[in-house]
DNA sequence: CGTATAATTGCATCATGGTGCAAGCAAGCA
DNA sequence: TGCTTGCTTGCACCATGATGCAATTATACG
């Protein structure tokens, strides 16, 4: 929303030889999602509950309200980390861990296909 | 300075016996430094330019005051995803494509040894 | 020295986001 | 139908964070 649509900008640009499938693969979304702490502990705790947990069970002692509970896991669930299914009166939640794990390998691949050691920019003594 | 001390809590820590490590891998920090879309867009820039810049490059054509990318880049380097030397009047920032590389891996590693499919929580019918 | 350049930091302002309470909605149950 | 439970959403409040301008520090140059 911010970053509008590639943006050429004024810049030159010319150099995006390398890291060139990187920005696509960097999603705000995302890293937002798990930026904040208490998100990480809810994301933590489903991880360890077995990938599976109503949104009442994670807000038992969680140390704060259900509404905030059901908010934090809105944001992972738009972000891709978490997947959740309606069972009844219920809410189950499942901690995506192929998809997370994916992204992360091939940001991953793609941030050691980036930067060869000594490709340009470096400067040597100046 | 939230989460406490991995916080024993009320609720039934038992279910902790996969995922040991991720919490550790969690870093609040790493992911908060690319939760912005200014500082996602100056990490691809900093990749794209041979992952070797000055903060006034970076500065020229971002279409933010030098100050902010200033601050932007204190962020990232504070979260490990950059370095930053100085030589002479001029601070050279560049991306550590291979530390941040490593831990999305060992996070990524860490998410497929976790959940295994149908391990506990999961309902079957209810 | 004094000046210019590069970058950081202080300060004020504004936007974003996390939180709790209460109301609303959906689903099961008597 | 009325009631309870599980969860979401609206609203207000407060903390955090991003931004720009100005002042400061550090380094190079004359």
């Amino acid at each position: 929303m911010v970053q509008a649509s590639k943006s050429p900008g004024p810049a030159a640009e010319s150099s995006s030889r390398c890291c060139a499938g990187l920005e696509d693969l960097l999603s705000p979304r995302l890293f937002k999602a798990l930026s904040d702490p208490r998100r990480l502990q809810l994301f933590v705790r489903l991880a360890g509950e077995g990938c599976a947990c109503t949104v009442g069970q994670l807000a038992d002692g969680s140390g704060v309200d259900l509404s905030v509970v059901s908010r934090h896991l809105a944001v992972l669930r738009e972000a891709g980390v978490i997947s959740c299914e309606k069972r009844g009166k219920e809410v189950w939640c499942t901690v995506q861990t192929g998809e997370v794990a994916g992204i992360l390998r091939d940001l991953a691949d793609a941030l050691d296909a980036c930067c060869p050691p000594g490709a340009a920019g470096e400067p040597a003594a100046h």
